[in-house]
DNA sequence: ATGACTGTCTTTGACAGA
């Protein structure tokens, strides 16, 4: 079973190279990111003529996440479920999750998230970012287990480790890739959470998932790792094998975040 | 060279993004 995450940077601009990549792809789920519409603005016909449950939570202009998903949800959440929900007034439009039920495992919570940019670093913008992390921990360790069967995928806007961006040394303490950020996504995966592509790939160089539009920044591959694939144990020896493709990022009028995708033996 | 690109709205410039 194929899934996958996209930051599409409107979807008001990239449903048709959603709708294709859908179709080449036969993704089982994929969580959007950036829809940058309202919730009931979101083109779901388009998805639902091609065999999709869609969800989305958005808001105008800007934000928004979506699932679309073969299987119908058992359960949604949007944003943090109300913890400390008056502190993230747009959680709802960075986080939602369903539950859906497989034939060889009957409970599977998937979701995508999009975390704030936090640009420029030590705003207020920047500790709101630090602290959506780990709010977003607490979280998980309110409403799910280590033990739970989770799949957490979006962008997270945080290059993990040196080897996740094009040059640590340029990078350094810039937006995605500061000593602070690179902790607080650490304790979140410490909830229990597993990065999916490292877990296949631990010392391979050179993956990245979004390019600058700017300085040729893709004909380059100068870009960072900031869209990831989590899991939970449970689920790390089903999984076959994940990547980032490329191709889209390569298309005519490209979203700046390629999609990644993973392949589960569910 | 405080640049360079793209999308959105307060739209013909400002701003956010990463």
């Amino acid at each position: 079973m194929l899934i996958g995450t996209w930051n599409v940077n409107s979807i008001k601009i990239r449903r048709e190279q959603v709708e294709k990549f859908l179709s080449e792809k036969n993704l089982y789920i994929l969580g959007i990111q950036e829809t940058k519409v309202r919730t009931e603005e979101f083109p779901g016909f388009s998805f639902k003529k091609l065999g999709y449950e869609v969800y989305h939570q958005g808001g105008k202009g800007r934000n928004g996440v979506a699932l679309l998903s073969k299987t119908k949800a058992e359960e949604i959440i949007a944003g943090f479920k109300g913890l400390k929900e008056e502190d993230f007034p747009d959680a709802k439009e960075r986080i939602i999750g369903i539950k859906i039920s497989l034939k060889n495992l009957k409970e599977l919570w998937i979701f995508s998230v999009y975390i704030p940019n936090g640009s420029p670093v030590s705003s207020d913008y920047y500790f709101y970012k630090l602290q959506f992390l780990w709010n977003f921990r607490e979280f998980l360790e309110v409403n799910f287990s280590k033990d739970t069967p989770l799949i957490i995928m979006g962008d997270f806007n945080v290059a993990p480790e040196e080897i996740d961006v094009y040059d640590p040394e340029i990078l350094r303490e810039n937006i995605c890739f500061t000593e602070r950020e690179r902790k607080v996504f650490k304790a979140l995966l410490d909830f229990g959470l597993i990065d999916a592509l490292r877990l296949k790939y631990p010392d391979k160089k050179g993956i990245f998932t979004w390019w600058d539009y700017q300085f040729f920044a893709f004909n380059k591959n100068q870009g960072m790792r900031l869209d990831h694939i989590l899991i939970t144990e449970p689920l790390a020896d089903k999984l076959k094998d994940i990547w980032v493709e490329k191709t889209p990022r390569g298309w005519k009028k490209p979203s700046d975040h390629a999609p990644v995708l993973a392949e589960f033996k569910f």
